[in-house]
DNA sequence: GCCTTCCTTCGGCCGGCGCCGAAGCGTCCC
DNA sequence: GGGACGCTTCGGCGCCGGCCGAAGGAAGGC
């Protein structure tokens, strides 16, 4: 009866609902309360949107005890919800209200998470450097070349897995409307940086940041500049 | 207040407004009037939605006298409709109710255009003939190779412009789960197709079909056999 | 066992939105 | 000019769906 389009399209059509998704763009796992107080409803009216997204494909849930964890379902969700976000911001310039707002999109806009992979002005700058490395080939879409694979392997140290995930992806960057690298070798990527210590979770959101030994070592690997991850 | 990843969903979210969108994936300009009569609702009720999802930046409008023309946007709307429509298929399995429907079906299954390119088996089969043939990268997206624009400009005769829009693109089809072949030289591709008589478009809707002319021509510049456009 | 914590289910309320028909306006045709 | 046609605006109606609080499991701590 109602199209496919418009059943799915109504799951994010709600501005709770909404919320929750894009929180859930940081890759973790959130409780249902966690939820709930975040976007500030009542742990019932989060249970039941909950139910929803979940039975419309996008969350998985886990349960833990008497905790219901839920995350986005899949690498591919993700890149889909961003992808319309890209769409979505595109048309509603707001601007900051507070100063505290405007210093937590500021740092949200220098580096933060996509879901498994860099974004922001950081993200931006590692996939052009890599290109420029001909690590990355940029025609028409992204792809990894033989350089590029081995300098993830040996330099960065990641494991690229033979799954279904494309192994390499652009992302349209929402804040700098450019592509940033996806995909399981961005994801790889991200963890090993993460791994190392270069980069850290600023507070609870999705927002990072380079730690010192980040700069020397994103210096070091791709040439990247003091100025670049400011 | 409400994200905006939520006021864009919303616009998707009414089923007679998918359904609009749905119809215009064809790439043609529908009149206000047609797409009511389309969607079987009154002429007053298809003015406001096509009014919302004009200021949505959606829809782009045209006047000619009396009528308001409307199409998609831009070719970016219609793949990020297409994307969103993958995914929302998936979880919905719908079967033919009516021999009437399943015929319908089974033709936009055999090909059809999504927006500007080809789609269906046809697309799928052609986008694979060419990987095949070297004039397609497949790493990780798609790559046009030099061998591919040459083909394309010198054996097909298409011009690809250097506008802002990708060369090439993958739109994952939703009848086969398999990318095909997007972006300008897709669009071009199709429209030399059409242009020499290849592929006709049946009746109203986006199903095409290849013609006698068009099955010596796909094998003789791919070589695709009857079987591959059957 | 008892209490706390986390989640879910159930009613009930309320606002928003999609629908229509009537009326009005502009365009085109004769 | 007159009439047909296409579209839009406006009121009014009805329903869907998001919200909450209360009540009831289920898990965990003591």
């Amino acid at each position: 009866m109602t199209p496919p389009l418009a059943r799915f399209a109504s799951l994010l059509a709600d501005g709770t609902r909404a919320t929750f998704c894009m929180a859930l763009l940081d890759g973790r796992a959130w409780t249902a309360g966690e939820l709930a107080r975040y976007a500030g409803v009542a742990a019932s009216t989060a249970s039941e949107h909950i139910t929803l997204l979940v039975a419309g494909g996008l969350l998985a849930e886990e349960h833990q005890g008497r905790h219901r964890y839920v995350r986005l379902a899949t690498p591919r969700v993700a890149e889909l919800i961003e992808e319309i976000s890209v769409y979505a911001d595109a048309g509603s310039p707001v601007p900051h209200k507070s100063l505290r707002g405007a210093v937590a999109s500021e740092a949200m806009a220098r580096a933060r998470t996509c879901y498994d992979h860099l974004a922001g002005r950081l993200g931006v700058r590692v996939t052009e450097a890599m290109a420029a490395r001909g690590l990355l080939g940029t025609e028409g879409g992204f792809t990894l070349t033989g350089r590029g694979r081995e300098w993830l392997e040996s330099e960065v140290g990641a494991t690229l897995g033979g799954g279904r995930r494309p192994l390499v992806r652009a992302c349209l960057d929402w804040t700098e409307r450019r592509p940033h690298l996806a995909g399981a070798a961005g994801a790889a990527l991200c963890q090993r940086l993460h791994g190392r210590g270069w980069v850290v979770r600023i507070g609870t959101q999705r927002a990072v940041r380079v730690t010192p030994d980040g700069a020397t070592g994103l210096r070091d690997l791709l040439g990247l500049s003091p100025a670049d991850l400011a």
